[in-house]
RNA sequence: GCGCCAGUAGCUCAGCUGGAUAGAGCAUCGGAUUUCUAAUCCGGCGGUCGAGGGUUCAAGUCCUUCCUGGCGCGCCA
């Protein structure tokens, strides 16, 4: 609850007898900034007071007094509207962002606990495509979000490095891989190999046979297995890790499937020892019936393991490892029923932190004709993306700016951001259909365009070139333009919490769209700099304040905010 | 068949846990620059909020039925 909504309440308390926290819930913004700054809708007072809500508000309009920092109180229709002093209301918030600068809307509610992100966690041996893109930008994003609230996150990325497709790429590395060419392999090549696997086992039933049996040996340690996936393991860590920097995404760990391998027999045996399993169809299960969801599967009749008993055995680890308050799995929402099972099963396992097990799913991303398939090489490449972002970019750049310096690195931030703004922009759980154009759009509610507005407002300072003061004449800042945007500023760290509260980075995405919008509707209205030295120090102010929020916002995402575009 | 998610302007999406006349961007049409970056801004056009019923002083928002699309539902992950 903010200052003013404050002073609101104290003032209501006395002629409507209601509590505080009654109040404060109802308290609300006009959606026009003349009706005023904060309002009291009367609707609810009605039936106790028997009396139109309109009446009420003008009743109530008149009985209470505008006190400072209130200015103003004026009842329209139902609703009584409060007007706050306009300078007082803008030396708190530019004094706030001028104060923490680069903490602004960070906050110490995480209180150190720990906060466990499991994101991107592609499979071996494939490249990464956009429909990649979600996990590791959302995942990223959270990490961002909930450090700067005090938590202390572990990102990791759960790599699929394990199962019997590592069988069938062993299979078709022996057939048709070169030898000499080894050491140059690349994902591609993998690629190509688990592609041909597919098409020779149409025709040739023994290769799935072939494959199973060096897929035992590898989960039986043989050595010669083992060598090979560790390879297959290094050049595809190797791709990922070239885009992960491209795209700025950093992980504590890379902590794959396979890891969990000889932990496995342990949660299993833990399961059993509960009670929890039983056999049915000759699989080992958890009969999930009684919670109306189908059984979760731990065992094979052939008596190897699925992937929820390594979710399982995962979760365990990760909680004795980080003792975590929280663990965020980033994965699509096509396995929500998957998690569901497996955090009832950490919850019949006796786990009190089973409840702090989250899923944060997203919609899936696909072509206008149909869904993105790696078999049949139906995919957009993520780094071709992203090459063909910066490019576009720079071709931008040359027509509009070519005087600009560092344009590498700043077509490079632009590109990268523009792909990244797009993916976040929406909400997580509408489904993306890819479309090339509207992936490079860069004009409207666009990366770009937030990241364009800020070096706007760093060429001002700049050419300013005069410490920034807080120390100003905050009257002087009082056009409508002018205050929604403080009004914009204010609502950051608000807007932050609600962020993490939700898991969705859109939220920061809208919000930006709606400071740089206001920004600009100031900037084409009024002159920042000009002879008049008083206004001149209090608007620069205000551009000091707004370039810091928009990178402040922007740095959440995992964007950079160049100064110069 | 059952379950989950979505359906808001021609297109892509917002809509603050039920509130004041449903908002942006793209597209289209028309305007703004001797002045801090026009990758910007202003205006016009464009809506029975998928359909019906219900709860409420008040419903895009809550309940219910139906329609359409996506995803999932035992030995893949």
């Amino acid at each position: 609850m903010d200052y003013f909504a404050k002073n609101i309440i104290s003032i209501l308390k006395e002629e409507t007898h209601l509590k505080e926290d009654e109040i404060e819930n109802l308290i609300e913004i006009p959606p026009d900034i003349k009706m005023g700054d904060y309002a009291f809708p009367c609707y609810s007072l009605s039936k106790a007071l028997k009396k139109a809500p309109n009446v009420i508000a003008t009743e109530l309009a008149k009985k209470i007094q505008a006190i400072n920092p209130i200015s103003e109180i004026k009842a329209i229709g139902p609703y009584v509207n409060f007007f706050v002093d306009k300078a007082v209301y803008s030396e708190k918030v530019l004094k706030s962002i001028s104060k923490e600068s680069d903490a602004y809307g960070h906050a110490k509610i995480g209180n150190d606990k720990a906060v466990v992100i499991d994101y991107s966690s592609p499979n071996i041996a494939k490249h990464l495509a956009v429909h990649h893109l979600r996990s590791a930008l959302i995942g990223s994003a959270i990490y961002h979000i909930y450090k700067t609230l005090g938590y202390k996150c572990v990102g990791i990325n759960h790599l699929g490095d394990w199962g019997t497709q590592f069988g069938q790429l062993i299979v078709a590395y022996k057939k048709w891989g070169n030898e000499n060419t080894h050491k140059s392999y690349t994902v591609t090549d993998l690629n190509n190999l688990y592609v041909k696997f597919h098409q020779e086992a149409e025709k040739n039933a023994d290769l799935e046979n072939e494959s199973r049996e060096w897929f035992k040996k590898l989960e039986a340690g043989d050595t010669e297995a083992r060598e090979l996936w560790q390879h297959f393991k290094d050049i595809s860590l190797k791709e990922f890790q070239k885009i992960y920097d491209m795209l700025g995404i950093h992980f504590d760990a890379f902590i794959g499937e396979s890891f969990y391998n000889t932990m496995v027999e342990d949660t299993v045996r833990r399961l059993k020892g509960k009670g929890l399993t039983r056999i049915s169809e000759e699989a080992l299960i958890v009969d999930l019936e009684p919670y109306n969801m189908p059984p979760c599967l731990l065992r094979k009749k052939d008596d190897t393991t699925l992937y929820a008993t390594r979710d399982i055995a995962a979760a365990e680890y990760r909680k004795k490892t980080y003792n975590f308050d929280k663990t965020i799995y980033v994965v699509g929402s096509e396995q929500k029923l998957h998690f569901k099972q497996v955090f009832k099963v950490l919850e019949l396992m006796g786990y009190d932190w089973a409840n702090r097990c989250v899923h944060v799913d997203f919609g899936l991303m696909k072509f206008k004709d149909g869904k993105m398939s790696t078999r049949k090489g139906k995919v957009v490449l993520l780094e071709d993306l992203l090459i063909e972002a910066v490019e576009r970019i720079r071709k931008i750049i040359e027509e509009k700016n070519p005087a600009l310096e560092n344009k590498e690195s700043v077509a490079n931030d632009v590109g990268i951001g523009a792909v990244i703004f797009a993916d976040l922009c929406t909400k997580r759980n509408k489904d993306v259909v890819f479309d090339w154009d509207e992936a490079l759009n860069f004009e409207g509610e666009t990366g770009p365009y937030i990241q364009y507005t800020h070096a706007r407002l760093c060429s001002i300072l700049r050419k300013y070139s005069k410490p920034v003061t807080p120390d100003i004449n905050y009257s002087l800042l009082k056009e409508d333009e002018t205050i929604i945007l403080i009004k914009n500023l204010c609502q950051f760290p608000t807007i932050i919490l609600k962020a993490a509260e939700f898991y969705e980075p859109s939220l920061v995405c809208n919000y930006l769209i709606d400071v740089c919008g206001s920004l600009n509707r100031f900037y084409n209205t009024h002159r920042v700099l000009s002879e008049d030295d008083n206004l001149t120090k209090a608007r620069i102010l205000l551009v000091n304040s707004t370039r810091q929020v928009i990178k402040n916002g922007l740095n959440m995402l995992g964007i950079h905010a160049p100064e110069q575009m």
